[in-house]
DNA sequence: CTGATTGCAAATCCTTTGCATTACC
DNA sequence: GGTAATGCAAAGGATTTGCAATCAG
């Protein structure tokens, strides 16, 4: 199995962007992250391992790895954006209001759907968000309210 | 037909909430309002309508009325979050990216999928948020790149 | 070399908070 | 009169920008 920052770094070279130290450094820490993160908190992440980066610099980085497809941006509730690490197929989330997790979940009916009433609208659909919010039933989610 | 802000003005007096004459002149303005707008695009289009209005009090006020459920809130895209007149069925929303057109949309069909989708991962739904995102075909629409 | 990239600090944008004053009820 | 609501200004959080120094190609 190849590595992901790998693939990631060769794309970024394809486009002609250049490859500091930094940068790669950065790329590959945020590649090994697992789940949906704010920047302020990849930031916290990284930073034993890039040390020394520069709030923008790990700001600009992201966005251009999103812009590249590397991450993927979602925007769960209130709050800044969340950031992961693309390459999956695409899926949507499911947010629990007490407790905060998230579970992914594809379902191709509900696309075709959106697909349909895109068209119907006269739209050309390029994209797509869709986010579910309720409450879990795990043990230790505080159900309160 | 009785008017919309009445009944809001109604409703916040039945919820205990002290009807100063700025929080009425806020509140028929804003309910005159058609469309999704910011914070601070509410604030130009009122500011003649309520001389005077602080920044703070309107910014109380919107999150009041969406508490309310007088305003309805909805996150589109980038940016800050965005509010329109509550009151019409639940719809979502189909942006385009080109021109920024926003037209509303039901579907029933989508939202028992997602109903499914919950339950079938243990969760109770509670509430749903989905954005569509396309090019439209609106003759005045740029639809350059 | 030459321009892209970086870190820093300052600036910006949007929103919230503290507080004395005002105005409902 | 007692307390919620207001306006102002200051604070806050998140993100972006200007710029000189640095570094990849």
């Amino acid at each position: 199995m190849k590595d992901r920052s790998q693939k990631a770094i060769e794309r970024l070279r394809e486009q002609g962007y250049r490859l500091t130290g930094v940068r790669k450094l950065v790329v590959h820490s945020i590649l090994k992250l697992r789940g949906h993160w704010t920047i302020q908190e990849i930031e916290k992440k990284i930073k034993n391992e890039v040390p020394g980066l520069g709030t923008a610099t790990l700001y600009r980085t992201v966005h251009l790895l999103a812009k590249e497809q590397i991450l993927s941006e979602t925007k769960i509730g209130r709050g800044a954006a969340r950031y992961e690490v693309a390459g999956k197929s695409h899926h949507d989330h499911l947010t629990c209001l007490q407790c905060g997790l998230i579970v992914e979940f594809e379902n191709a009916s509900i696309e075709k759907l959106q697909k349909q009433i895109a068209d119907r609208l006269g739209f050309h659909l390029a994209d797509h968000r869709m986010e579910l919010y309720g409450n879990c039933e795990r043990s230790r989610c505080p159900q309160l309210k």
